[in-house]
DNA sequence: TCAAGAATATACCTTTTGGTATATTTTACT
DNA sequence: AGTAAAATATACCAAAAGGTATATTCTTGA
């Protein structure tokens, strides 16, 4: 018996468990969807047997939320350890535009992009799992508004844009080229698209 | 007997069935995508047997890929039409946008629009259904890019842009604001979007 | 109007679905 | 080391899945 181990992940077996097994099933339900995606996907992705996941998770439904949010909580990790490049808002302006840039390589090892795929996956199907990819959404314009106020307050960018109509401007823009490139399995649009918001931070975000 | 009346139309009755079962089937598919779509559906929305689906389609696979046809032929017509209220290729461009700006309340008919459901829904699922989408994309594509050529030729459109980038451009922008629109449930997007595509014909493209 | 052929309905099949009750094994703590 | 509790495996269930063979009904053209 090793008890050490245990002190310091503060972790039972079981919890680790959980987390295995969202690790593993996560990329599933973005790829494939919710319907698509049956319990013996799972069973035989994760090697455990029904008894364990149901042992762990209520049902399909909760699973699959629990799902999104693992991958969710991935994305914006990686998001925020990427904009600890530059402490200026302008400049993690651009470092979000950067991030994007080779988002299709990265996001692929995710099962795709989790807003695009559950939010259209969810549509007038799963209510609950729509409301947390509409929240998902909400959180990140959030920060990328508040990173453009400061911007503002910083004398970095031009008081005259609306922070919040940029912010959402520059995530239709992101979330388009997401699925372009994708659906086209050609990297053109997210280069294209990270392009023009570059331009947009310089030329009318700028003062 | 009425013969007259199958003179004109020159369609049996079981080909206006088949046509019948698409009409109602299209947006059912295009709604819940592929897997969330069950015969059982398909026989009540109909309501007819199982035995009247298979004597029209081959199996579910090939009814979904008639059922994204049927759409796309609708709104290929719609977009088409929209168009014809100007001969100005430059005109016809701000009427692209004119007809995406309320695109929500239309397509909402249709069960979503079907290049985001079906090609978000068949990528990674769906070979055959995934090629159809990429096919209907190039070809909305290759129509605005010829669009802007001919802006370019008749002396509307500056020559210094590539015509094929700004149509892909265009598209990517498009299919963003819709994602947000439909996820969001939003029509800011849709109207912001148009509004900065109207504002690229003025500013970048014209002469 | 009637017969042949086409279209549709009925009844059924196998497989898979999500889920569960219970048996077994593993874990964790004294 | 032993035991209670937690976690996992096994074996099963009813319902629903896609699909089909056959019976029945409807269309069509002479």
């Amino acid at each position: 018996m090793v008890y050490f181990l245990y002190i310091y992940p503060m972790q039972t077996k079981a919890e680790l468990t959980t987390q295995y097994i969202l690790e593993t099933v996560a990329p599933i339900f973005n790829q494939n969807g919710y319907a698509a995606t049956s319990m013996k996907d799972i069973t035989d992705a994760t090697g455990l047997t029904k008894g364990a996941i149901y042992g762990n998770f209520e049902n399909k439904e909760q699973l699959a939320i629990a799902a999104f949010r693992h991958t969710i909580k991935k994305l914006m990790k990686q998001i925020g350890d990427h904009l600890e490049q530059s402490d200026s808002p302008k400049q993690k302006l651009y470092l979000i535009s950067d991030f994007y840039r080779n988002y299709y390589n990265y996001s692929k090892r995710l099962g795709g992009c989790p807003v695009l795929n559950i939010g259209v996956d969810a549509n007038n199907q799963n209510t609950l799992l729509l409301k947390k990819v509409r929240q998902t959404i909400e959180k990140i314009q959030d920060q990328v508004a508040a990173l453009i106020e400061k911007g503002i307050e910083a004398g970095e960018i031009t008081s005259k844009i609306n922070a919040m109509t940029y912010a959402k401007r520059i995530d239709s823009i992101i979330q388009g080229a997401i699925f372009m490139t994708y659906t086209m399995d050609d990297e053109f649009y997210l280069k294209d698209a990270t392009d023009q918001i570059d331009a947009i931070i310089t030329n009318e975000m700028s003062k």
